[in-house]
DNA sequence: GTACGTGCAAAATGTTTGCATCATT
DNA sequence: AATGATGCAAACATTTTGCACGTAC
């Protein structure tokens, strides 16, 4: 893995004290912190920070590729009246979210090797019960 | 598809106009609204309507197993510096997430069906250049 | 030196809560 | 009649923004 100085300027993203504070936190996290939890960690040994660095450290190291948001909602909470499991297609740039025909999100859920999950279970000791499956689109023939 | 009073009554819900309408208007939407489009949606036909309401009811709609948020983050936004694709698994009580290990993930992930996912490209006109997969899990021995 | 990042505080956004009133059972 | 839902406003939590100052390039 290289070094968050090469990464940095390879993304033309200016090298702080803060950003390398926080990215390198982040990369040694596990538990997929919020930017509250970063905060609270880098700050001690950071000198001053203020969590809206945090923030806009965060939208940065995004845009450039360099991290993500799990499972980001876009703006807000959406709901959904079907409840069965089923594919949804998220735009990367509107954010909208479109359902996948369920011929097709059956076709590739039924492609899932149920022995694998099983693995799952064991190696980890869980119940699964649900799956919640996101393909990121961008639109073709855009710009 | 059963109608809506039978579905309250069986989950113990009260049936009032609101949560009739809401729910309705839910079942009948393609979109994936947010509370605040549902409001704005179900409002004008509904007399008087706040939206708390809103809320509330997607919120009692949601523990009775009528609707559920899509990739809701239980909280805030969580980060992760690895932008790879692999899975996670979203513990329902907590909300805390965990990454699945990286081998059991490629064999997930390995098993899905590339044809079915190039004919959801082409009948939706769409790139599809990511995927999400979020795991559901209960602990086991809980309670 | 300049362009960009930072801290702070304040604003914006999304969601929840307290309480008196109202409606469903 | 009793329980639970509603409307409203206020609280809360998370994220973003404006601006003066500071720092990397």
């Amino acid at each position: 893995m290289p070094c968050a100085r090469a990464l940095f300027a390879g993304h033309q993203l200016r090298c702080t004290r803060q950003r390398l504070a926080i990215y390198e936190s982040l990369r040694q996290c596990t538990t997929h912190p919020t930017a509250e939890e970063l905060y609270r960690l880098v700050r001690p040994g950071a000198g001053r920070l203020s969590l809206a660095t945090v923030y806009n450290t965060l939208e940065a190291l995004c845009d450039a590729g360099l991290c993500r948001r799990l499972l980001a909602t876009h703006g807000c909470c959406r709901y959904d009246a079907d409840t069965s499991d089923h594919l949804h297609l998220r735009f990367r740039d509107s954010g909208e979210i479109r359902d996948v025909p369920a011929d097709l999100g059956l076709r590739l859920l039924d492609g899932l090797p149920q022995p694998v999950v099983e693995e799952i279970e064991r190696r980890l000791g869980v119940r699964i019960d649900g799956i919640n499956i996101q393909l990121l689109a961008s639109a073709i023939d855009r710009g």
